[in-house]
Parts: structure tokens; sequence; C-alpha cells
RNA sequence: GCCCAGAUAGCUCAGUAGGUAGAGCAGAGGACUGAAAAUCCUCGUGUCCUUGGUUCAAUUCCGAGUCUGGGCA
């Protein structure tokens, strides 16, 4: 099986030491990463994603950290449209691609051969369908879709207008419904794929989480959130929806206290990591380390690194 | 030492006109195909502080004790 094109993925919840982990592996594969993480991609959100610092994107070339206008528009269609660029570019270079990152539909954009391309999303169409759901309900909306596709309906939740609008657009420009997502995955045959699961205890995670987030803040975080604002990103804008940006904003606005705006950033970091998990666990090709179990970091690396040469062999 | 008020879910508390109890927060599980750090769904048994008494029946009423607040000495 060698000579054969891998890519590595070395996936987590946040907070877990993906960053860390992802360098040390990618320097031990002669590797260059490629990010996962649909928050650190843009431009200027450097303290409150936890961006790699600048040391640590040294010791590593990175792609897709620091790369996109905070102000656009920005989608999971693109994301696998750039990175699977940079993974070939790397390829090329006769290195090997190390993934690195949490967005989880970002990992599948990767993993699966997913078709984003037939259907891109329309932006009045979704703005009337919202307007309906204001004024008529969430359920009005949801019927139209029961109407059109049936089994889209079945599945979503009528209070999950977000998805119930993607699925009504998705039939409006190709006649058919969306796919469901668990049946119809199949592995992209570009590359293969390693998975790399980083995990903790979840006692032990939400502690660094905690104490991640104090350390965000003795960072400047609310300065960082200061000058977007004064960039001209509003709490619309969609990277201002991330975690740690949308807590401050408001603490700004005089909603709640600055300690109200860390309670909630940490708590909802937690919930967060929490639904990370959720999403990782079902890989069921992916092979889990627990850094809690490892008494320090060179071993649970020697054993991950193993991993990965055993799989290439 | 005396007086008053509390003691119920991990936390803050509600409640039972006596028939073994429920909110918020925290927490747990799950879903996910162009917003994904987004969006959405589901989940509440706990010596009702301990102990005597009254009662068919006490977490609830009465007594004592313990602890915690507050006040007075």
């Amino acid at each position: 099986m060698s000579g054969e094109k891998a890519v590595i993925f070395i996936a987590g919840p946040t907070a877990v030491g993906k960053t860390k982990y992802a360098i040390e592996v990618a320097k031990a594969m002669g590797g260059e990463i490629v990010s996962a993480d649909s928050m650190q991609i843009y431009q200027y959100l450097d303290i409150g994603s936890a961006k790699p610092t600048s040391e640590e994107l040294a010791q590593a070339k990175h792609y897709l950290v620091d790369e996109i206008d905070p102000a656009v528009q920005f989608s999971a269609a693109e994301y696998q449209l750039l990175a699977k660029a940079y993974i070939n570019q790397i390829f090329g270079a006769g290195k090997m691609p190390v993934v690195s990152g949490g967005t989880g539909l970002y990992l599948n954009s990767l993993i699966y051969d997913m078709d984003f391309s037939v259907m891109p999303r329309q932006e009045g169409f979704r703005e009337m369908l919202e307007k309906e759901a204001e004024e008529l309900g969430v359920n009005y909306v949801h019927d139209k879709l029961k109407s059109l596709d049936p089994d889209a309906a079945e599945r979503i939740h009528p209070n999950n207008l977000k998805k119930v609008i993607r699925a009504i657009e998705v039939f409006q420009s190709t006649g058919e419904g969306i796919r469901e997502f668990s049946e119809s995955l199949v592995e992209t045959r570009d590359y293969r794929c390693i998975l790399i699961g980083l995990s903790r205890d979840r006692a032990e995670l939400y502690q660094r989480i905690d104490q991640r987030v104090d350390l965000l803040v003795q960072a400047g975080l609310i300065d960082e959130v200061k000058s977007l604002l004064d960039r001209g990103l509003t709490e619309d804008s969609l990277s201002m929806k991330g975690i740690g940006y949308k807590e401050v904003i408001a603490y700004l606005h005089g909603e709640y206290d600055l300690a109200e705006a860390i309670r909630l950033v940490k708590r909802n970091t937690r919930h967060y990591a929490k639904r990370q998990m959720t999403w990782l666990r079902r890989y069921p090709q992916m092979k889990w380390f627990n850094l809690s179990e490892y008494s320090d970091d060179q071993l649970a690396l020697n054993a991950i690194v193993k991993s990965i040469r055993s799989d290439l062999d």
C-alpha cells in the first residue's frame, strides 16, 4: 500500500491540544498542515479563535489559517475547494497533508465525496422563507417542505428553520431531495484518510476550556472585538457568530457585564466541545487517543506517530 | 448563651390546604450535505437534615437535636 496518497487527519474538540499535536505530527511525518477550523480561517480573529501563535506557525507550514476576510460569507463548499487545492499542492511537493481541526462538516467535505456544486444558495429566496416563518410560523415553512420532499421533512425538525430552508432551496434548484447524510456517504477516492482523534477526560477538558477562556481575555480578547467592530463587522457578520465574539459584542452593547460574558463564553465553549465529540464519535475509522491517559505529551505523540506509521505500511 | 429564619436535584430555589416532588441554571445523550464555534431535538429518584410524636399515611403538622445565616447579649 505504500506510495499511495494519504492524508492524516488530527481531529478533536476545542482545547484538547490539536494545534500542538498537529505540528508535532507534521514535523515527524514531513507534512504540512491544512486547517479545518471555521473560525481560525478568518483574518484578524486571532485571540478569540485561539489561532496558532506565530512561533507555532513557524514550526510547520499552515494553510487555511488567517486567509479569509471576515466580512465575506464563507461556506463549507468554498472550504472544500480551497482545502482540496492545498492538499494537491502538498502532494505535488512530495509532502504529506495533515488536516487539523474540529469543524465536523469541513472534515466531512475532505473525508467523503461530498458534492456541494449542484445547488448554490440563493440569498433572496432564503430571506423570503425566513420572513414567511416569522409571519406564519415555522410549521408553515416545514409544511411547504413536506409537500416537496416528504423524506427530508421527516428528518428535519420544524424548529430547525435553517435546515428546512436549505432543503427547500435544494429541492427548488435540483428538483430532487437533499440526500440523507449517513446513507449516501462514500469515502473519497482522491487519497486515503488516516483519522486520529484526540480526546481527554471530560472534567479535564472542561478545566482546560475554562482556563483558556481566562487566558484569551487576558490576552486582549475585548480589544480584539472592539477593533473588529471598528473595522465594520457587526453581530450579524458570520465571523462574529463565533464563540467568544458574540458574547463580547453583547457585553460591549451593555446587555450584561464582563463576568457574565466570560461565564457564557466558557459555557458555550463547553457545549461546543460536547457537540464536536458527538460528531467525531461517528467516524468508524477514527483511532482515538485519550490524552488524559498519557503521563506526558511525548508518550502520547509517540503512540500517535506509531499508529500512523503502521497504517501507512 | 438567648431570639428569629432557613435546611428539598451538582447550584439557586419553588411546592405539597398531609397521599413520597418540579422550575431555572449547571450537566448528559443525539442529529447534521453551500451559515457548521452555526442550527436543532431529547433527558429531572432526590435519605425533601436527623430523630421522636400525632395520623391509615409525614418531606409537609408538633417536639427535640444538628448545621447554616442574621439579630441580641
